[in-house]
DNA sequence: TATTTTGTTTAGTTTATACTGAACAATGTG
DNA sequence: CACATTGTTCAGTATAAACTAAACAAAATA
């Protein structure tokens, strides 16, 4: 491993923490998750601590979280007492379901809120229904990828 | 308007504010949102800060944040001086742009990491490989929305 | 011109949440 | 058993963002 891979890989770690962030994930998952992207090996507990210079506390809730997202896995090595960590086989399944919860629970709100308006109102049943349109169109869309 | 009616509207309006806190805007702007979708008429400034119980600050800066993303729009009244707002044509288009830039974004900087890596990183490319293919299915897919 | 209306901007407050340090429990090791 | 290692939890801190009040600028009105 060259100074410069390792340079583009901690630069790319750190590039997952802020999209982590803009998709609302903590930075630090996002750092996890590109730490074990790069990684053939799977990490220690210890060792992601230090590697990306975060508190222990900060990697047990963070891995916590991908690992109940089903982004990553926990490990184990014969003769190791400490956790490993390391991508789970699709780790994109389940980044795709949270999408769909969101948007099938946006979904009916607007369903609903539709069907408790009296015919009177035509104009904002009228507005719910195409914003309803656009959600279940987008849901469809996001189901259709493998 | 009765008063059952007004009851579904106001909730419908809070729940838009939850929804779009979601998807990582203010819960403001989606209360906004929700009462002009639910209003045939445009509603003005302070009728938006009345109805809401919000300050005119907030209304200025989160009407201006939705018509920047392209889902509302200003208008006037002859005779009126106060700005009105109204929901635009297709208030979800600019919203899936929103969305595509930031999965392009995403893909980019999986690409560049890609392209960066020497061939001796295989697994790391192939699992960069992978992640982009997914971004890109994503991105495709809301494409093709219409 | 003085006053009111209107929207924006800025400085400060509130609120939510990410993160840490330290205490802790569980388990292994000498 | 005493001690070290390991992961979790909790209380507190730091940080970021939403929101407000108040000062402000621009424009209409009197």
């Amino acid at each position: 491993m060259n100074e410069t891979s390792e340079l583009v890989i901690s630069d790319f770690i750190e590039k997952m923490g802020l999209i982590s962030q803009a998709d609302g994930l903590p930075r630090i998952a996002g750092r996890i998750l590109g730490a074990l992207i790069m990684s053939d090996e799977p990490f220690s507990f210890s060792q992601l601590s230090e590697l990306l210079a975060v508190s222990r506390a900060s990697v047990s809730t963070n891995t916590r979280l991908l690992v109940n997202l089903g982004m990553i896995e926990r490990t184990t090595k014969r003769g190791e007492r400490q956790d490993y960590f390391k991508l789970k086989e699709n780790p994109y399944l389940s980044l795709k379901q949270g999408i769909q919860t969101r948007i099938t629970h946006a979904s009916e709100v607007l369903s609903d809120t539709q069907a408790k308006l009296p015919d009177e109102l035509a104009g904002a049943k009228k507005r719910l229904h195409d914003m309803q349109c656009f959600y279940s169109d987008f849901a469809r869309a996001i189901k259709s990828i493998t």
